[in-house]
RNA sequence: GCUCGAGUGGUGGAAUUGGUAGACACGUUGGACUUAAAAUCCAAUGGACAUUAGUCCGUAUGGGUUCAAGUCCCAUCUCGAGUACCA
């Protein structure tokens, strides 16, 4: 009986989908355990090799976990509102939906053919209205709800409605804008709805604010600052301005503090961890203002605001630096500077994003002509502006210390001829500042700085902070790099809000209407006025007496009303998809009680670190707020979290002499100028021989080009990229699948190396787990049948399966699913060497391999004369008794190099050992006479003979 | 620049708390079977020297700790990922 993998494959595939095998109940006794893939924007390249990395590791650790007995929720669903759709719509006039629904198509057959055990029942897919109602649902839960500071949490808005009728805002204590006047429970009962309106506007988690945005023009659409690669747009690579728009955000940095403290609670890996870690961007400091002085006139003092970790410099001020953008500049500009100022401002203005980003070395700035005063000294302090400081972060102010920070120090050095820029004071005790600043806080006192004096830096911090405070010009203070979230995208294929315009104050759709679906439009792209692609939509106003979207003619405004016309971004969709996939079909909640009771929150969560900034830190927002409101019973949605390693692509080049247009074979391109084109890896074999005819048809320009050859072969160029359609080095998992089965792809991904990795995809090397099945395949079956008996197994047969037992299990704990690979191997061989054929081994040996290559488990399984899937077969039990030793091959080193082993009994003592050794005649040989010094035994392990 | 990770045969990689470096595969070479090929099986395979026995050298580089270092410490180099003037 030979091996048919395609056969048996096929015949499983749609055994487990008629039988809805994976399919996991919301409730049992089992014990639960929920493992997640991030899952997959449905591109239409479909999947290559790389997709599948994470979802084998998941699938195996989902498979392994059922069969110890847990009651698994294993699923999966499609990402699927995204630019590409879009961009596609834009050219083609197809609409994005069709598109997407296309490749959701050729994404799931290309799955279902690998074998995973999702439950498809829960298929969620972002753009489906039954969907994004929820992501809408939670929208409205954001806008009506505050961060309360006293509780530290978030609540309802209405608990502050109540507190500012009775109590006005003296006592409220909240994360919100920062330009909030106070007013007594008077003012706000005598305000306006619209007043109040406004008001508690600057208080919801999610708002409107006018941000300055990163606006592509060639897109139409505003980018997140992780979405831009190098100044330009990570899609496309568009350029990208700053602009200013009115904008919905989220009020992230109300959790900055708790997104922190959070880490430590989750076992992510710790480069994830960092990166999130130094996104929130943390710095502990003081808050300082400084006021203007004013000259003869006597004008209004200004104050400026400024943050600074090192309180302890601040007799190092000598002058200060606002952001070109500075709200200040203009006012406090003196009419000598004004010229000079607004020449530097514009200047600054039209360096691009990408221009400054190539340009850090140039020190540029000018001086305002104002001065400030020194808080405890007086002396005047001149201001200037430098595009160093930016606007966004902090006060976009800074008191600059050229002794302690090197920044300023440049920047001092660089004006130092201008009479506003004075000489640079030192105030560290015994240290050269005339070739740098000196950032190093730890390693000095404080001098020339009057009560300071003498201090080391903690000290001087507090004392610091405490004399501002007496003056009420200063405090200590926590600040943050993490921003609030832009949630409005100028996109057409994304969630709309539930959001209309009475009085350009934005009103919530009650959630009993959601959801309000996408309108139609004929266009993709932004109206010709620069509103939102929904700006095209003929049917979005809303009408508050029938609930529902009517035809843009019948607002009235006094019941139909505008519809926001931009859209959610690419995050909303995925910041609560793994909760959703708890309860998908409910269209009462979000999820029931019940259901989010039951599975809690995420077990195991496998998926790239590329969304260590992005998604997976809107994610544990969402569910804090989420908890703070009591929806989820937990305030962290992932306990572990592993990053695959990307599968990267092993590129094939051939070389165009510049001039004549000869191809020429790598050997021969020595002193030669060449230009690389990609070839089509297809076109080349293992060997890196290039089928010439094949890549003239593929690529026709070189129909007639001249191939140099050497050996009489074209030999191609190799590098290692990221597999990408434009570089011709993506290998489809289709044709591996059809020539070696999807068991062999599934072994072959997991043996390339270490899960979390990244690595080349490199077919070669298949035909060894291809090869390792069918001999697995062997044990059980030879030309005549079944092989397998009922004979008793022998000890060595039983040692050989609990060796492997325990191998596969410890590697399963840890991720190495490689060495798992090995070890099925080398049991494999050793079961051949050892001509077993006992029921009591091969049984349980089909067992283990079953999360790994589930197809031919199933397979011999049922062969084996058992009915039911194997999927939930108790996995075996390690013995540690099949592999107890009673002697051991000891390593004999002298001086710590190994030369021979001698086999003892385990049972020996230390001195046993040493006197078997000391007699042992090929210990003689290598002593010749000498007496040694020492010999170190230890038993059990190795012996060492020193001298 | 900063943060994090990694450097082991021709290749992918293994070595769980310091204890036999190179498991398991790929590739290569030789052999068996075959008219031939594929498939399958057997043997060899880090390098140098040595007919055999064996000797020496080897985990990016240079030091160190230790009876013993791929593993620990210090310094350096290279590569990868993230981040971008963060006051």
């Amino acid at each position: 009986m030979q091996y048919n993998f395609n056969e048996i494959e096929a015949k499983w595939q749609k055994h487990w989908a008629e039988n809805q095998t994976f399919k996991a109940e919301n409730n049992s006794d089992k014990e639960k355990f929920y493992v997640l893939d991030m899952f997959p924007y449905p591109s239409g390249a479909g999947l290559h090799v790389g997709h599948p990395l994470g979802y084998i590791a998941s699938d195996i650790y989902a498979r392994y976990k059922r069969h110890k007995g847990f009651n698994v929720l294993h699923p999966q669903g499609y990402d699927s509102f995204g630019l590409p759709a879009e961009q596609y719509a834009i050219q083609t006039g197809q609409h994005p939906a069709i598109t997407t629904a296309e490749n959701i198509k050729t994404y799931r057959r290309q799955l279902d053919q690998i074998g995973f055990s999702f439950d498809w029942s829960r298929e969620v897919r972002t753009s489906d209205p039954k969907y994004y109602k929820w992501t809408q649902w939670i929208f409205i839960q954001l806008f009506n709800s505050w961060y309360n500071i006293d509780s530290d949490k978030a609540e309802e808005i209405e608990a502050l409605i109540s507190k500012f009728s009775s109590d006005g805002n003296a006592n409220v204590k909240a994360v919100c804008d920062d330009d909030i006047l106070k007013f007594s429970a008077a003012d706000w009962n005598a305000f306006s709805s619209k007043e109040k309106q406004a008001i508690l506007l600057k208080y919801r988690l999610t708002f409107l604010a006018e941000t300055e945005v990163n606006w592509c023009p060639a897109l139409g659409t505003v980018l997140a600052n992780d979405e831009i690669i190098n100044g330009v747009s990570e899609r496309g690579s568009h350029a990208v301005v700053r602009k200013k728009m009115t904008q919905w955000s989220m009020r992230i940095t109300a959790y900055a503090q708790r997104l922190l403290d959070g880490l430590q609670t989750i076992d992510w890996p710790q480069p994830l961890k960092d990166s999130q870690t130094n996104w929130i961007g943390r710095s502990q400091g003081a808050s300082v203002t400084f006021y203007t002085v004013t000259a003869s006139t006597g004008e209004n003092k200004h104050a400026i605001e400024v943050f600074t970790t090192r309180p302890d410099t601040i007799f190092g001020v000598s002058f200060m630096t606002l952001a070109p953008e500075h709200e200040l500049v203009a006012k406090i500009t003196t009419p000598e500077q004004k010229e000079e100022v607004e020449a530097y401002i514009e200047a600054t203005a039209k360096r691009s994003e990408r221009e400054r980003m190539a340009d850090v070395k140039t020190i540029s700035g000018a001086f305002t002509g104002a001065y400030a005063e020194h808080p405890f000294s007086k002396k005047p302090i001149p201001i200037w502006i430098g595009d160093y400081v930016l606007a966004g972060y902090g006060t976009g102010a800074v008191m600059s210390v050229p002794c302690g920070d090197q920044r300023d120090w440049n920047f001092a050095k660089h004006f130092g001829i201008t009479q506003a820029m004075p000489a640079i004071p030192n105030i560290f005790e015994g240290v050269d500042i005339s070739e740098e600043a000196f950032a190093d806080k730890e390693k000095t006192i404080i001098a020339n700085s009057d009560f300071l004096n003498g201090l080391p830096y903690k000290k001087a911090v507090k004392t610091a902070i405490y004399e501002l405070e007496k003056l009420q010009q200063g405090k200590g203070k926590i600040n943050y790099r993490l921003r609030d979230a832009v949630f409005s995208r100028q996109r057409y294929w994304g969630e709309p809000f539930p959001v209309y315009y009475v009085d350009g104050m934005p009103q919530m759709i009650a959630p009993e209407h959601l959801p309000i679906k996408l309108p139609e439009v004929e266009k993709y792209l932004p109206t010709e006025t620069g509103e939102p692609p929904l700006g095209n939509a003929k049917v979005w106003a809303w009408c508050t007496e029938k609930n529902e979207v009517v035809p843009n003619s019948e607002i009235n405004h006094t019941c139909t009303f505008p519809l926001e016309l931009n859209t959610m971004p690419g995050w909303a969709g995925s910041s609560q998809y793994f909760n959703r996939y708890m309860d998908p079909e409910n269209s009462d909640e979000i999820f029931s009680k019940e259901a989010i009771n039951y599975w809690q929150d995420v077990d195991l969560y496998i998926g790239g670190s590329e969304h260590a900034t992005g998604h997976l830190l809107y994610s544990r927002f969402w569910q804090k707020f989420m908890f703070d409101r009591g929806f989820v019973p937990k305030d962290e949605f992932a306990k572990k979290l592993i990053n695959q390693g990307m599968i990267t692509g092993t590129s094939a080049f051939v070389y165009r002499e510049e001039g004549s247009g000869r191809v020429i074979s790598k050997g021969l391109t020595a002193g030669k100028k060449v230009v690389p084109i990609h070839a089509d890896v297809s076109l080349v074999n293992s060997s890196d021989e290039l089928d010439i005819e094949g890549f003239k048809n593929w690529q026709s320009d070189y129909k007639n080009a001249e191939f140099v050859l050497e050996d009489g072969k074209y030999i191609v160029g190799r590098e290692v990229e990221k597999m990408s359609k434009s570089k011709y080095n993506v290998v489809n998992p289709d044709t591996i699948v059809a020539d070696y089965g999807a068991d062999s792809l599934r072994l072959y991904e997991m043996f390339l190396g270490p899960l979390e990795q990244s690595k080349p995809w490199n077919t070669a090397g298949i035909s060894g787990v291809h090869g390792f099945l069918k001999k697995l395949w062997k044990l059980y079956f030879d030309d005549e049948g079944s092989k397998v008996t009922d004979a008793a197994s022998s000890a060595e047969n039983l040692k050989t399966l609990h060796k492997t037992i325990k191998k596969v299990e410890e590697d399963i704990a840890n991720f190495s699913f490689n060495t798992s690979v090995s070890t099925f191997m080398i049991c494999v061989n050793e079961l051949t060497a050892q001509k077993c054929t006992s029921r009591l081994v091969l049984e349980p040996l089909a067992i283990l391999v079953s999360p790994y290559a589930p197809h031919i488990a199933e397979e011999l399984w049922n062969k084996l004369g058992y009915s039911q899937s194997i999927s939930t077969v108790p996995f075996p039990t390690f013995e540690p008794k099949y592999l107890v030793e009673s002697s051991k091959e000891y390593p004999i080193s002298f001086n710590g190099k190994m030369k021979f082993t001698v086999k003892l009994s385990l049972d020996l003592s230390k001195e046993d050992i040493e006197a078997a050794v000391m007699a042992h005649e090929k210990t003689k040989q290598q002593l010749q006479g000498r007496e040694p010094k020492k010999v170190i035994v230890v038993p059990g392990k190795i012996v060492n003979i020193v001298g």
